[in-house]
DNA sequence: GTCTATATGGAGATAGAC
DNA sequence: GTCTATCTCCATATAGAC
């Protein structure tokens, strides 16, 4: 494994169960029994690991949406996508905590705004076809307001669990959010549709 | 005006403006034209200054909980009492932004869990006196739904405002926010509380 | 690529005079 | 209470040996 990667993998550990605020490059060269001069030399600042893990981040997430998209539209397969979702951010954690930080780099050196629209067009995208197989039904209110709800939830859940549930298991973390979004799902889902909710709630 | 009460206000008008990262203490105290180390006699750290300001926001909270508390039960003006404690947190928003400190002083200096547990014991009994009075109907299932969903909602809106909006006025932001609200409370509006949603919509 | 050593600048915090 | 001057710490940057 290159010492790049290395160094991208321990940074976000350390992120991850002490915060960024807390975690200075020299924790991290020094976890990985490297010189902080070395470390310098891979990631000239701090931020620049930050958007490193960021891109890794956003990386992960198309695949998850890329392979949802592969085949035909399934409840179930989106909610089990939406819960692999929750996953990636799950293990990125660390760098959501910084938002002070992370606002300084939006817009510069790391184009959120695109991770959001992305987002919302997959999701409306998704919903449509759910519609059409006849899993979820809806007037033009209710989908447009679940939308929201998920660029909301998507956007917002790993801040609330890491201030609200810093101590809770990871599989207990997804318990709670995933039942969650499914009782949103709850509330537009067809007869057809509710089969899929069965095994989350 | 103490001086006490005027780095107070100062420093949240400039944790709002920029960030509590970006905002220093040298920049506090050159903006109200006292020396560096004044400011350090009021609030011997930083970390002061956001307690304080959390306090000042949870004291906000808790009168206009206390408020509503007093009069008789009603959809309309619960409504209008969420409104002000999104507009309470919206004055305060400059703090909301800095989790990774937040989270090392909550349990320790400030008792988040203590904010949590009343938000969700209010809401509990708002939301079963709006049931009595009948303006509200739902199952068991959808009552602990709502308290999860009103909670969560309360506790992370304010970052993605921040994080997605942060060019929006008060106002707009404000708009957005109670319409999201009011959506999850038509789901459970009887033909009576549907009346107190329609000037949200 | 990786190391040691060191410089720089900016942050929060402190000491002591007034 | 308020000031000026100073301290310490840390992120980052750079130099130069291996």
């Amino acid at each position: 494994m290159t010492t790049r990667s290395r160094i991208l993998q321990t940074a976000l550990t350390l992120f991850n169960e002490h915060g960024m605020y807390q975690t200075g490059v020299r924790d991290i060269a020094r976890a990985l029994d490297i010189s902080p001069g070395n470390l310098s030399y891979h990631f000239a600042r701090k931020e620049d690991l930050l958007i490193a893990i960021l891109d890794q981040y956003k990386h992960g997430n198309d695949e998850i949406y890329q392979e949802y998209m592969h085949f035909e539209p399934d409840l179930e397969r989106y909610l089990q996508t939406i819960s692999r979702l929750l996953k990636n951010a799950f293990a990125h954690r660390g760098v959501f905590l910084g938002l002070d930080e992370l606002r300084a780099i939006f817009g510069k050196e790391y184009d959120y705004a695109d991770v959001e629209r992305k987002r919302r067009a997959f999701i409306d995208t998704i919903l449509s076809d759910l519609e059409k197989s006849g899993d979820l039904e809806f007037s033009t209110l209710d989908k447009s307001f679940l939308i929201d709800f998920l660029a909301f939830f998507q956007r917002c859940w790993i801040m609330e669990a890491m201030i609200s549930y810093p101590h809770l298991e990871e599989h207990q973390i997804m318990t709670r959010y995933m039942r969650f979004v499914v009782m949103q799902f709850a509330q537009v889902a067809t007869l057809k549709g509710q089969g899929a909710l069965g095994r989350w709630l």
